[in-house]
RNA sequence: GCGGGGGUGCCCGAGCUGGUCAAAGGGGACAGGCUUAGGACCUGUUGAUGUAGGUCUACCAGGGUUCGAAUCCCUGCUCCCGCACCA
């Protein structure tokens, strides 16, 4: 097979329009996969995910369906953004990994400064790509997101679902470099990858008139505080927000400035001033005292920490410490104050006692607060203090309930009460941008929002779910629990590409809320360049997708509308894994919210990962094939067959050179194959025309029946994209088949028996078809090299005959490859020189008493004898009973599927196993020879033997 | 922590509505055949053991249900993935 083979059928399958579907009368399916977005090369796992839909579209089309397969660019969003600047900027790391991982020409680099450049390009790339995997795209009703009609079509989307009062105005926390004025996202970061936004409390400790305002992630623990940390070895700075005068940090002013309005720096605090000194506690009024700790981080929080020694380990450490400290107490004057500390319990839980900050201390052995397990101490408790900890008595209102739960209380009580707001802060240190400076958490204003949260839209998306079919169905439960946990999405984003807000036009729309039903926008989107934008109003939408009045003049709008109709629901849905928690629930949300209920996607298929050797694949470290030079390297169809092979859809598949080179093996036979029965033939085969034969020989029509069990499991299989399993049954099972039959047949095959040729050629012409979808231009050339007529694409899909498949002959034949088995396996163990070998069938009656023990069907030796006495089955009682106890543990491991002929059949293939054993056998119908009384031993399915 | 999915023979992996499972298929290794040769193809072997087709030990570990468990239930250990404003 190669390359240009493969075009030549991509040039013939254009020309003739072969894919592209139009509304007509047969039942249609619409199968869509995630849009991709184009910021790099397509590699091979992404190879995997269009293949899919395409073998399942090809599948389907020759069972008859009218299917639509589009494709479309998803280009909206801020990735190419920063790619843009980067390689703008010369960045050696990005033009590195553009010019050698992505191979884009050294010409055409430069021009990647531009970021819709970016998006053109590669999605121009990822067209050709997919011709040359040979996708049976209909390419007419290819967009990118940042087409204009496309962005009517979000806004409509928008406004539809504003006027459904889903979209609310609020605020909402970014990470962001202030330097760039921008928010930023992992891709944008120098350094501090994977860091999330945590959520903590401030609380306002009154001093004097002013406040330190110590963050906290426990804020339950306020019942417990004996003191304030303050670090003297920090910068202390006095802010005033609103009126109010806070101290805190100043490397802290930074995040803190982002997420408080109008945050003033009023001057600077010496920390050494407040030791000592008392703050009130909000809630209980108590005075704690201002202590020192040099653990103390400047940068996170506000800088202060308010202290919980019961049950924070580095807080009761570094109380210890200073205890023993005489020089800092002494400086401080702090003797008294420190002695007369009393450490408070606020939480109980199983198997700690009154102060489980100092059990684990204990526990593990901490010495001071600069321990390095301090750490692991400190996650230990709070894990176990969060899910099993049970507020103590004594503290008021919130004794006995679980911390979990009162954490939410006493925080939401502290935030209504003004004693208490909450911030967000890095989950590590140092987050910094691509532009260098240091990256802060903003709150972000006059947000909008989709409110996932609304019960009513959540009740549509779980209804939407219910009715779906989810492959596999084990992530239906997975889709449940998102749409339960999903609340308010920030829809609105400040950079990157995509449609603006149409009612607030300095906000564009967040790319994962613009691709949540553009699967409608194909059913329609050939028409679009015959129409001037302005005229894809909303009413246009409203007419076409909702069926409301008709205020478009569009002409061709009912044409259009049909069309729509026809094609909608979507039947299949494909998307990879790490979408369902966005995409494929926003997806159903969206369904939900605007489409009328009929119209609500029927199915989805959700992918695995790709792996590269056993490693995961990753284009930015490199780790990665791209599909163009795998299609080079391998063509197209085995890439195809590789991808499919593998894994099913939705396991993680692993790139194997070593097993690519079988699968490429494995075609190269098929195509061997179809000259193998040439040779056996002595002139060309004709597939327009096998001719009709009647079967006699049991082998010949074993690999018939063979056939037939292999093509309806494939069948069934592709039914439920279960691709793997389809060639693994009409691949490697059938070509197995395949090799024993000729095998068994070879004395026939050098006489060229008509039979043979015939079956060959049955096999050869269903087994093409059966592969067709997976490596579609092998397939083509095959079918038209030996004689088949028009595109094997447009062929029917051979159906089964399941009165050609035969239980029996599967069993008579496996009886023979058992007892040739047998008799090598004795022969091997006796050891010893032998003249012949004599084989018995399975006396009459023995076959009766099988049948009576199959349809007992428990290994009930007594039931069996019973019922075999009553039919006078055999003279011999010990006999008899003998053989009863060892068919009912025999029965258990064979498959009884009636009486089968063994005389006939030992017959028949005398001279083969003879052959096979190298050594003369004979066939008993009696046990008039039997010196060693071996006859006895038949069974069922396995004749007895005896070597002479 | 929350949610989801796993742990099978040298490797990858199927099986997991209990019996047809010493466990599919592929890869690797080994032997034989075909061949000048073979990285091509075919046949066979690839848990142990056995002078008659058998027996024993096996599907993370431990316990249980059952006539019978890789498959069902419990406990423990362990691995992977997602947890958001990012496509």
């Amino acid at each position: 097979m190669n390359r240009a083979i493969e075009k030549k059928w991509q040039k013939k399958w254009q020309e003739t329009n072969l894919f592209q579907a139009d509304p007509d009368n047969r039942e249609k399916i619409f199968v869509t996969v995630a849009y991709p977005y184009p910021s790099g090369a397509m590699h091979i796992g992404h190879g995997r995910t269009y293949t899919v839909p395409d073998v399942y579209s090809r599948f389907k089309r020759m069972q008859g369906y009218n299917v639509l397969f589009p494709m479309g660019w998803h280009v909206t969003g801020a990735p190419v953004i920063g790619i843009a600047k980067r390689i703008e900027e010369k960045n050696p790391w990005t033009l590195e990994l553009y010019e050698n991982v992505h191979k884009v020409p050294k010409d055409e680099l430069h021009k990647l400064s531009d970021p819709e450049y970016i998006v053109k390009y590669f999605s121009g790339e990822y067209h050709n790509v997919m011709d040359d995997m040979g996708y049976s795209i209909d390419w007419r009703r290819e967009f990118r997101t940042t087409d204009e009609s496309y962005k009517k079509f979000v806004e409509w989307q928008l406004r539809k679902l504003k006027s459904m009062n889903l979209v609310k105005k609020g605020k909402h926390p970014v990470k962001y470099c202030p330097k760039c004025n921008n928010p930023v996202g992992d891709h944008d970061l120098l350094e501090g990858e994977g860091a999330s936004i945590n959520e903590l409390t401030l609380i306002k400790f009154g001093i004097w008139d002013k406040f330190l305002i110590p963050a906290t992630f426990r804020p339950e623990t306020i019942y417990g505080v004996t003191n304030l940390w303050l670090n003297p070895n920090v910068k202390y700075i006095e802010v005033d927000s609103d009126g109010e005068t806070y101290i805190i940090s100043e490397k802290s002013y930074l995040n803190l400035s982002n997420q408080i309005k109008d945050l003033k720096i009023i001057g600077e605090v010496d920390p050494n001033g407040l030791i000592g000194k008392f703050v009130t506690n909000p809630i209980t009024g108590e005075k704690h005292p201002i202590l020192p700790a040099s653990f103390i981080d400047p940068e996170y929080g506000s800088g202060s920490v308010f202290s919980v020694p019961g049950h924070a380990p580095a807080d009761y450490i570094a109380l210890e410490d200073l205890k023993n400290n005489e020089e800092l107490l002494n400086k401080y004057n702090l003797e008294d104050i420190v002695a007369n500390i009393k450490i408070i319990n606020v939480v109980i839980i199983k198997r700690y006692g009154e102060l489980p900050a100092q059990d684990v201390i204990e526990k593990f052995a901490i010495k001071s607060q600069y321990d390095p397990k301090l750490e692991e101490a400190t996650n230990e408790l709070y894990k176990a203090e969060h899910s099993k900890g049970i507020i103590s008595n004594n503290v008021p209102y919130y004794g006995g309930e679980k911390v979990a739960i009162a954490r939410e209380k006493i925080k939401s009580k502290m935030i209504n009460d003004d004693h208490g707001a909450i911030m967000y802060d890095l989950s590590q240190y140092p987050v910094i941008c691509r532009c260098g400076s240091k990256v802060v958490v903003k709150i972000m204003e006059d947000q909008w929002f989709l409110r996932y949260s609304d019960e009513d839209w959540k009740e549509k998306a779980r209804e939407c779910l219910f009715n779906e079919n989810i492959i596999p169905n084990e992530l239906k439960s997975n889709f449940e629990y998102y749409i339960d946990w999903l609340e308010d999405w920030a829809c609105s984003r400040r950079i990157g590409l995509g449609t603006k807000l149409p009612w607030d036009r300095r906000w564009l729309i967040e790319p994962l809320t613009d691709s949540t039903i553009y699967m409608s926008y194909y059913t329609i989107a050939k028409y679009f360049k015959d129409i001037e934008i302005d005229e894809l109003n909303d009413d246009f939408f409203d007419y076409v997708f909702l069926g409301k009045d008709n205020n478009s003049n569009i002409h061709d709008i009912d044409k259009i509308k049909d069309e729509f109709n026809y094609w909608y629901p979507l039947d299949w849905r494909l998307s990879g894994k790490d979408l369902v928690g966005n995409h494929l629930t926003f997806h159903i949300f969206h369904h939900g919210a605007i489409f009328e209920k009929n119209d609500w996607p029927k199915g989805m298929v959700v992918f695995g990962m790709g792996l590269l050797e056993g490693r995961k694949m990753s284009s930015s470290k490199g780790n990665v094939v791209i599909l163009s030079d795998a299609i080079d390297e391998y063509s197209a169809d085995v890439v195809r067959l590789f991808l499919m092979a593998s894994a099913e859809p939705w396991q993680d598949f692993d790139w194997r050179k070593n097993e690519i080179k079988g699968i490429k093996t494995r075609l190269e036979w098929f195509f061997e194959f179809a000259d193998k029965i040439k040779q056996i033939k002595g002139h060309p085969i004709n597939l327009d025309n096998i001719g009709k034969i009647k079967l006699k020989k049991e082998i010949d029509k074993w690999m018939i029946s063979q056939l037939n069990l292999r093509l309806k499991d494939a069948t069934a299989a592709l039914e439920v994209f279960q691709t793997r399993k389809a060639l693994q049954d009409s691949l490697f099972l059938l070509k197995k088949d395949i090799d024993h039959y000729t095998y068994r047949v070879r004395e026939r095959i050098s006489k060229k028996d008509e039979h043979i040729i015939h079956v060959l050629s049955t096999v050869f012409k269903t087994w093409i078809k059966i592969l067709a979808p997976f490596t579609p231009h092998s397939c083509e050339e095959l079918w038209e090299v030996h004689g088949g007529k028009g595109f094997i694409s447009n062929e029917k899909w051979p159906t089964y005959r399941e009165d050609l498949i035969n239980e029996k002959i599967a069993k008579s034949e496996e009886i023979i490859a058992n007892l040739i088995k047998d008799i090598l396996q004795i022969k091997k163990i006796i050891n010893k020189d032998f003249n012949r070998i004599h084989i018995y069938p399975c006396e009459n009656w023995k076959w009766d008493v099988y049948k009576i023990a199959y349809e007992i069907f428990k290994p009930d030796i007594g039931q069996i004898i019973a019922k075999s006495i009553k039919k006078n089955l055999c003279e011999d009682k010990k006999e008899l009973s003998r053989f009863a106890k060892k068919i009912a543990k025999e029965m258990m491991k064979t498959k009884y599927v009636g009486k089968i002929d063994e005389i006939t059949i030992l017959n028949n293939e005398k001279d083969f196993i003879s052959n096979e054993v190298g050594c003369e056998i004979m066939i008993h119908e009696d046990n008039s020879f039997d010196p060693e009384n071996k006859s006895k031993q038949a069974i069922p399915y396995k004749p007895a033997i005896y070597i002479e």
